[in-house]
RNA sequence: GCCCGGAUGGCGAAAUCGGCAGACGCAGCGGACUUAAAAUCCGCAGGGAGCAAUCCCAUGGGGGUUCAAGUCCCCCUCCGGGCACCA
């Protein structure tokens, strides 16, 4: 190519014959087209003999209106599908609405709408805006979770779980959103605020709910965790660290009889303020249990600390009001530092019950004491405190000034006779000392034998715990699944009949302000008879936690019409496990820890066969925008379909792929989205001066031999080709393989006007335009469509299959061999592709710039790469 | 505190197995076309020195391994995310 030349003509007809690219005439073209056959993106029956290929992104809240997060996670999730198809496979790839939820009653309060119409406005207008983007979705197989042919099927999990035990109801302290004015499940809680209202700290309140039993799967959502592979690491690392299961033993602790205390000088009267006509309150032979994972450091417990919330501390305190008083303060701070989500901020804090415990392996007693560190609701709610061998205890006994006995030693300072390490001392390859018969022990090995020991004599017992909870679904709201259960007075708590389901949400509703059920409020609801005893009974009025319908809406999108069951089994078992799901992070531990869950119950109830929903997760980066997150609070949102309007949906979703790999973080610049325009431009242009040509070259073979142009565009398309197969096999980062198809594209119209004047076979021209079209597709799908069709091509273009490419067509045949001179670059040679080593030294010696760098050094050692490098190591 | 990511030109990024750092794109600069502008097209472009050939420096910082390091190893800094008195 001649460089430098104003004058040389640019392809004369180029401009001012082809009709410019405007996405504004050709989308809505070809979206009213597909619109037209709802069997286009439709998956084909089980038995079609293809291969399955189950593609999925995460079903959105129905707001109105897609932000770039979504239009981002789709723009992957359509690529992956499209080319699925192309590589033959019968590919799932459904969309629902994750349709309850809490804007819908708040909408309805300050517009005037009910939910129902609010939400399934909002269906309409973003499933218009999915159509606009040519998202390829089987819209035959849409589920709307707020539709009664979905949700009564949440209800008849409920009752097929409340046979068996895993749905329960009980009185438990609760997190309460007062912005929300109900319940929250402890997954939704983020830094003790909301997880919806970030702003809004979550109050603790005593409510009678409904949980789901997760904690029987407790385990075996922990180990499966290893089987999923293809989960990104640091998903997986959450859910374990939200499971939070760890091991250790239970041991009970004797409360020593208050006359003892007295007599021992422990209680003393005066200090603690005690009246002088107290009765016993807490009975001889009552014991405390603790939970630890250092049984081992057993011998070092000097106290015994409870929560203040412990029920034991209410008797301990009976006498004393001064006591009671400062439990309640204490209890008070550890609320408050909780709901702050700072406890580690919280000073420890503690006063002395002056009673005291029997520890059952050394048999001294030790004083009790409510510290403000101390949870109720973690383990057994009352620790024993060893201050050498634990961080929080040794904070703790040093304000307080209380004993300090070491128990274990480093192997080291064992050995070496020293008997002083650095306090708190925790570590665990250690050896125990003045631990009675156990010294001597290694920790390991202690935590078994005196967890056994203990459980032989009858004061405790090994155990595991978890931090999962048992997951509370009840909801104080309208808008949501209505629980299926029923109060009479006589006969208690009585299921709805499976036949009687759904039980429906009432329409008629008027939504206001006030806390408490909503549906408590409508009579015709409430009101029902009791299906045993024919009387008047009540209906529960709380409905279920929205994460109950999407823990299992992927299963549905299998047999989205079935009517007596919530799907057929045998359909379920060909299409899962889901081979790919495409989401946000951030629903890393609630919505995939529930549908774990939600699929071991169901396959515990013989529905599924697979042990878990999805075999490969993706999380996808967020869309940030000068640095911060698309937030209407710091005005930096970008409308999806100001973007469409102003450069089309294939530029927008194009450039939501070029800009970035899809797992890291995008910066939207709009610049960029102009850019991707142009590059479609140029293809448009370049593909329509073709295609007389391109036509004509349909029905010709291939020439037997290259000219070297024709060569070197076949060469360049071949390794796109390479390019795109291998991303999509594995890597994911389209943002090289559009810089690949462009790579191509400037080869392509670099030669243009050659091109164009019949300087390669119509044939190639037409090879070469045609596989463009189909690597386009998977990334700006109204613009493949366009070329296809003036292509006259008879296949359908999602079908067409995908091209193998050729390595030895993607071969370069000359060379470029970097010669370094001690490991820097002096040059570069060309040799021919096979050429042998020899030939490349030979080359590299004659060149000049290495010949003056080698004259008078002395050549050590020459690394000869073929193909690919030489360096010679001087002195 | 613990566990994951990340840091490369003015910007988004590329370099997949240790082998030419900066592909592709944005913004910028120069030119062509135009009465002019927009659009389009052709070129230039990491930093420094030099008329130039050319040389030096450069992938957050410091050390190491190697003929050769953005890439591997050790230490450190900063940014983002998750977990956290969990006994």
């Amino acid at each position: 190519m001649p460089k430098n030349e104003p004058s040389q003509p640019i392809a004369p007809s180029a401009t001012d014959h082809v009709p410019r690219y405007t996405p504004a005439e050709i989308e809505p073209r070809w979206q009213a087209q597909w619109d037209a056959q709802p069997d286009l993106y439709a998956a084909e029956p089980p038995n079609s003999g293809k291969p399955k290929y189950y593609v999925l992104e995460m079903l959105p809240y129905p707001s109105g209106q897609l932000h770039m997060g979504h239009v981002r996670n789709y723009a992957i999730g359509d690529a992956l599908a499209r080319h699925m198809w192309m590589r033959g496979y019968n590919v799932l790839h459904p969309m629902g609405w994750d349709a309850f939820g809490l804007p819908a009653e708040n909408a309805a309060l300050k517009n005037n709408t009910p939910p129902r119409d609010w939400t399934l406005a909002n269906i309409a207008a973003m499933r218009g805006q999915m159509n606009r983007l040519g998202l390829s979705y089987d819209w035959q197989r849409e589920v709307t979770t707020c539709l009664p042919d979905y949700y009564r099927w949440n209800q008849w999990f409920f009752l097929k779980m409340y046979e068996r035990g895993l749905a329960y109801r009980k009185k438990s302290k609760v997190n309460w959103c007062p912005q929300c004015a109900t319940v929250l499940a402890n997954e939704q809680v983020v830094n003790g605020c909301c997880w919806r209202h970030e702003e809004t700290i979550v109050e603790q309140r005593e409510l009678e709910q409904w949980f789901l039993r997760i904690t029987k799967y407790a385990d075996e959502l922990l180990r499966d965790l290893d089987k999923l592979e293809s989960w990104p690491e640091k998903v997986r690392t959450m859910q374990r660290n939200w499971i939070g299961r760890s091991e250790g033993a239970r041991i009970d602790f004797t409360v020593v009889p208050m006359e003892e205390d007295r007599r021992g000088g422990r209680l003393d009267p005066v200090k603690l303020n005690l009246t002088e006509t107290m009765s016993e309150p807490v009975q001889d032979g009552v014991t405390i249990t603790v939970f630890t994972t250092r049984i081992d450091t057993i011998y070092g417990a000097t106290s015994l600390v409870l929560a203040p919330e412990h029920p034991l501390v209410a008797e301990f305190t009976a006498q004393s009001p001064e006591l009671g008083k400062k439990v309640r303060a204490l209890l008070q701070e550890q609320k408050t530092a909780r709901e702050k989500g700072d406890m580690e901020a919280l000073e420890k804090q503690g006063v002395a019950t002056g009673r005291s415990a029997t520890n059952p392996f050394t048999q001294e007693n030790i004083p009790i004491w409510v510290a403000n560190y101390v949870l109720m609701d973690y383990g057994t709610g009352a620790v024993m405190s060893v201050p050498a061998h634990d961080g929080r205890d040794y904070e703790f006994a040093k304000k307080y000034d209380l004993e300090l006995k070491i128990v274990v030693l480093p192997r080291q300072e064992h050995e070496g006779g020293k008997s002083e390490p650095l306090l708190p001392f925790t570590g665990e390859d250690s050896l125990l000392i003045n631990s009675g018969e156990f010294t001597g022990l290694g920790c390991q090995e202690a935590q078994r034998v005196m967890a056994e020991y203990a459980k032989q004599h009858g004061f405790g017992e090994p155990s595991t715990t978890f931090r999962l909870k048992d997951w509370g679904i009840s909801r104080q709201r309208y808008w949501g699944t209505p629980i299926p259960m029923i109060y009479c007075e006589k006969d208690g708590l009585v299921p709805v009949p499976e036949d009687q389901l759904p039980v429906l949400l009432p329409d008629k509703i008027e939504i206001t302000q006030e806390g408490g059920s909503p549906l408590s409020r409508v009579p015709e609801f409430a009101r029902v008879v009791c299906p045993k005893c024919g009387g008047v009974a009540r209906r529960e009025f709380d409905t279920m936690d929205t994460f109950v319908d999407s823990s299992w809406y992927f299963y549905r999108y299998a047999d989205p019409k079935n009517s007596g069951a919530p799907f057929d089994t045998d359909t379920v078992a060909y299409w899962f496990p889901i081979d790919q799901y495409i989401g946000g992070v951030e629903h890393a531990i609630l919505h995939l820890i529930y549908s774990r869950f939600w699929t071991k119950m169901t396959r515990d109830l013989g529905l599924v066969k697979n042990d878990e929903p999805v075999e490969r997760l993706f999380t996808q980066g967020m869309v940030i925008r000068n640095g911060a997150k698309m937030s209407k609070s710091k005005g930096n949102v970008v409308s999806p379909d100001d973007m469409i309007a102003r450069y089309g949906a294939d530029s927008t979703r194009m450039y939501a792929l070029f800009a970035a790999p899809p797992d890291r973080d995008l910066d939207w610049q709009e610049d960029g989205v102009a850019g991707v325009s142009r590059f479609l431009s140029r293809v448009y242009r370049f593909a329509l001066q073709a295609m007389p040509r391109v036509v004509a070259g349909r029905s010709q073979p291939l020439p037997s031999t290259l000219n070297p142009l024709e060569r070197q565009l076949m060469r360049k398309l071949h390794q796109t080709l390479r390019r795109l197969t291998q991303e999509f096999d594995g890597r994911w980062h389209f943002n090289t393989c559009i810089a690949a198809i462009m790579e191509l594209v400037n080869d392509l119209t670099a030669q243009e006007i050659a091109l164009l004047s019949g300087a390669v076979a119509d044939s190639v021209l037409y090879a070469i335009t045609r596989n463009l079209v189909l690597m386009l597709q998977a990334f700006a799908p109204y613009l493949a469509a366009e070329l296809w069709s003036q292509m006259a091509e008879n296949t359908p273009l999602l079908r067409a299959p995908w091209p193998a490419y050729d390595d030895e067509l993607a071969a370069e045949n000359v060379l470029q061999v970097p010669v370094q001179i001690n490991g820097k670059l002096r040059t570069v040679v060309s040799v021919l592709a096979g050429s042998d080593g020899e030939h490349l030294r030979a080359m590299a010696l004659q060149d000049p710039k290495i010949k003056t760098g080698l004259a008078g050094k002395e050549i050590i050692k020459v690394v000869l790469l073929e193909g690919k490098l030489v360096n010679f190591v001087v002195r």
